[in-house]
DNA sequence: TTGATAGTTCAATAAACATTGAACATAGGG
DNA sequence: CCCTATGTTCAATGTTTATTGAACTATCAA
């Protein structure tokens, strides 16, 4: 398998591409989740969200976080662990990446739905 | 012509809609020009985002932003006045809207290039 | 009442997007 | 060395999106 896929640097990170990654449902609740498990360790792998959606489907949602600098994927046999790139987001556009999360904390019982919906519908 | 148009209220603007409304480069800067006015004026008529785009293409933007609720048409004579919901975005999402609003002013350059080159494009 | 101004509606089009399943690649454990 | 678990790649599909121009509607002012 390929190696480390490539990842934009800090100052390639663009505000409407972040934003356009986080209104997606599943992405935002992928983003959702890693946050949320960051104090415990700040690494999950693409199984752990397997809840979400199927794996190829997931494969592609986690490229487009990859690729608008939202997350880092790392390599180590034959998982591939991600983690937010908080520093960079952070730095590139301070304030923006909590105000999401705090938003999308508080809609949570809604935005859960909508996965859950989505997730009933694909019966 | 027809009356006030639709706006959802308060409880039903959404995360996700709102940040794939701000995630386009034309209705980020429709909305960032908006609050820049804000202090002096806090409305704004379709004619003064003529530089974004084409008259038709401006309307179906401005109908995204007002379906997500991100801001309200008043309708005055021939004109239509529109205007941040800042108070329902920041009851609903605190922060957020000035986060992003923070953010689109670091990189006013770069998402300028991106606006003036949809229009050099469009030649 | 006529003309100009401001904005909408509609249909057409091309591009981007999300989702699926089948086939494939890779690493690690028995 | 094979088997399994993990995840990717690819092609196909249907949907949504942004953009255009032409035709239209409504309001105001002369």
């Amino acid at each position: 398998m390929s190696r480390t896929p490539p990842h934009p640097t800090r100052e390639q990170i663009e505000l409407p591409m972040v934003l356009d990654c986080l209104s997606d449902p599943i992405r935002l609740a992928i983003v959702y989740q890693l946050a949320q498990q960051e104090p415990v360790s700040s690494e999950l792998c693409c199984g752990d969200f397997n809840g979400l959606s199927g794996k190829s489907n997931l494969t592609y949602h986690f490229a487009k976080l990859r690729e608008c600098g939202l997350m880092l994927t790392r390599v180590a046999g034959t998982n591939r662990f991600m983690r937010l790139r908080r520093e960079d987001l952070d730095a590139r556009f301070p304030g923006l990446l909590d105000a999401v999360l705090k938003s999308a904390a508080k809609d949570a019982d809604r935005l859960q739905h909508v996965v859950e919906c989505d997730v009933l519908e694909a019966d």
